[in-house]
RNA sequence: GCCGACGUAGCUCAGUAGGUUAGAGCACUAGAUUGUGGAUCUAGGGGUCCCCCGUUCGAGCCGGGGCGUCGGUACCA
């Protein structure tokens, strides 16, 4: 093909790097008021924020080691002179940096919440980006049950705070030193020889994990010989025998009416096992000081079925999950699930002291609570827009740029139109793509006699709703004249009027 | 990682037994109409038809390989 008859630049593609995404107006907005309802919540609670770095250096990190073959295994890694560092991808391994740095200021315990994006060099998937937001609250340096009950209180208290109301959500808990006595009742878990069956017991840790998705009949087939999922893709099983199973899929079904009667039935399960004996009297101190502090079990509860994938807990573990159905959009009903998680965590400031520091925290998926949120509130992401003041005479912006910098002195949000003004109808187009409330409009006519004409686009919008014809929504002007000093008031009692 | 669908303008998509200069709608820009918003008219800009190799006189279309997007599944500090 003749492709050379004109030689073209090459253009840039303008597209985002795979796995991140840019986020508009009411997007961000939204989530910046939700996160500042949940932190107000974290600091009444006591918690101090902590701002840290969004680049750590690889060995604070942890496990990832500059390995030269693949530095960049799960993280954005890159060589800093000799050092490796990264961006970091929790905000839980900071944490655990800044504590054993600055140990001998901080109190003990301390309580810190933090707020900001965190990268993951890992293949995106549905939903999932190599950046998101994550806002963590954690209390380190005190082994007591107290503080999990305290943080799952909290948790239950940020949810209502967003708008989620008691009954729409549950804070589910479960205790991993009772699920350890599960399977050293099971036999796959020998506290004397503790690396043994480490691989089976992280099949069943994920197996439990995946109860809600596939169901008992696809955690059994997980415990014994594997699953072969619809896309013809082999997931290896535990192998464990249909006993062992039995064990396992007791210990999931063993929730009960309230958090006594759960507990009672764990009792059962673990009493040969001394770690399983403490964990339930763990959760039980927990039921019982959420009880007290008035937390019934419609809002915390607790649940053997919560395990979370993830390896480090070592103690009580927790999960916020939403109730309510939302209908996609093929009419199906689909559940949001989980928005936090979190739990307790007893070694990740060894690493850096030796010493054991227990920790506890949450974290709560930012992005996902969004989207329910939005789902919730009949997706109300049309933020208000500007107040617009049009430009009539070209050579008159000083006037125009004074009645816009009035507006933003009463704490309007105003801007002047700055594309070409020559039509003035897409002056007016650009204010409705903007939802601009209201456009300002004044021509030497208006000027001469020391007035403006205030046109009122969101009540000619409502207005319209019944319109068919051209002829008739060009009659319905909702536009009218106030004097030019009565123009700051007159916009503000207008917006007043409309939020409310 | 594995399975599947898809890849043509900024967006949504047409297209053809392989055949000149690849189209539409929306969006954008500019002009018709010298001061009034949703569907007035006209014109214009914008494309390596995902990339490479092959078949062919000729490939957006056919074949092979690759990359990417989306969905499912696995993994996830």
């Amino acid at each position: 093909m003749a492709k050379d008859k004109k030689k073209k630049p090459q253009r840039p593609k303008a597209q985002n790097p795979r796995g991140f995404r840019d986020y508009f107006g009411a997007e961000v907005t939204e989530r910046n008021a939700m996160l500042s309802r949940i932190t107000e919540v974290y600091h009444a609670y006591g918690f101090d924020p902590l701002e840290s770095p969004a680049v750590e250096t690889v060995e604070a990190l942890g496990k990832f080691l500059p390995d030269v073959d693949r530095p960049n295994e799960g993280v954005f890694a890159w060589q800093d002179d000799e050092d490796w560092v990264a961006l970091r991808y929790d905000l839980t391994a900071p944490l655990a940096r800044v504590y054993a740095q600055y140990r001998n200021e901080l109190p003990t315990p301390y309580r810190r919440y933090s707020v900001g994006p965190v990268w993951r060099n890992e293949k995106p998937g549905p939903g999932r980006f190599r950046q998101f937001y994550q806002c963590d609250a954690d209390t380190v340096g005190t082994p007591t049950v107290a503080a999990d009950a305290e943080i799952c209180g909290m948790l239950s208290d940020a949810l209502e705070a967003v708008g989620i109301e008691c009954g729409d959500y549950v804070v589910r808990v479960n205790n991993r030193k009772v699920l350890n006595g599960v399977m050293e009742v099971a036999g796959i878990l020998d506290l004397s020889e503790p690396e043994r069956f480490t691989t089976e017991r992280g099949i069943v840790l994920r197996a439990i994990d995946k109860l809600d998705r596939l169901g008992p009949d696809g955690v059994r087939a997980l415990l014994g010989k594997g699953r072969k999922d619809e896309s013809g893709d082999y997931t290896d099983g535990a192998n464990l025998s249909d006993e062992q199973t039995d064990i396992i899929m007791n210990f999931m079904d063993a929730r009960r009416d309230d958090g006594a009667a759960t507990c009672v039935r764990l009792r059962e399960l673990v009493s040969a096992s001394e770690i399983g004996m403490t964990g339930v009297l763990e959760l039980e101190t927990i039921a019982e000081l959420s009880e007290a502090q008035g937390y019934g079990s419609d809002r915390i509860l607790i649940d053997p079925s919560v395990v979370r994938g993830l390896g480090y807990y070592t103690g009580p573990v927790f999960e916020a999950e939403l109730t309510f159905e939302i209908l996609d959009e093929k009419g199906r009903p689909r559940q949001f699930g989980s928005v936090a998680g979190g739990g307790r965590y007893d070694d990740l400031v060894k690493r850096f002291t030796g010493q054991e520091v227990p920790a506890t925290g949450i974290s709560i998926g930012v992005d996902r609570l969004l989207a329910a949120l939005r789902e919730k509130s009949f997706k109300n992401n049309s933020e208000a827009g500007p107040v617009l003041v049009t430009v009539m005479d070209r050579d008159r912006m000083v006037d125009y740029q004074t009645i816009v910098a009035e507006l933003r002195n009463a704490g309007l949000r105003a801007e002047v139109y700055l594309g070409n003004p020559k039509n003035f109808g897409n002056q007016l187009k650009y204010a409705d793509t903007r939802n601009a409330p209201v456009a300002v409009i004044q021509g030497s006519d208006e000027r001469d006699r020391g007035v403006v004409q205030i046109k009122d686009l969101a009540l000619g919008k409502a207005l319209a709703a019944n319109i068919q014809s051209n002829e008739e929504w060009k009659a319905q002007p909702a536009q009218f004249e106030v004097a030019r000093a009565e123009l700051v008031d007159a916009i503000k009692k207008m917006i007043e009027r409309a939020n409310g």
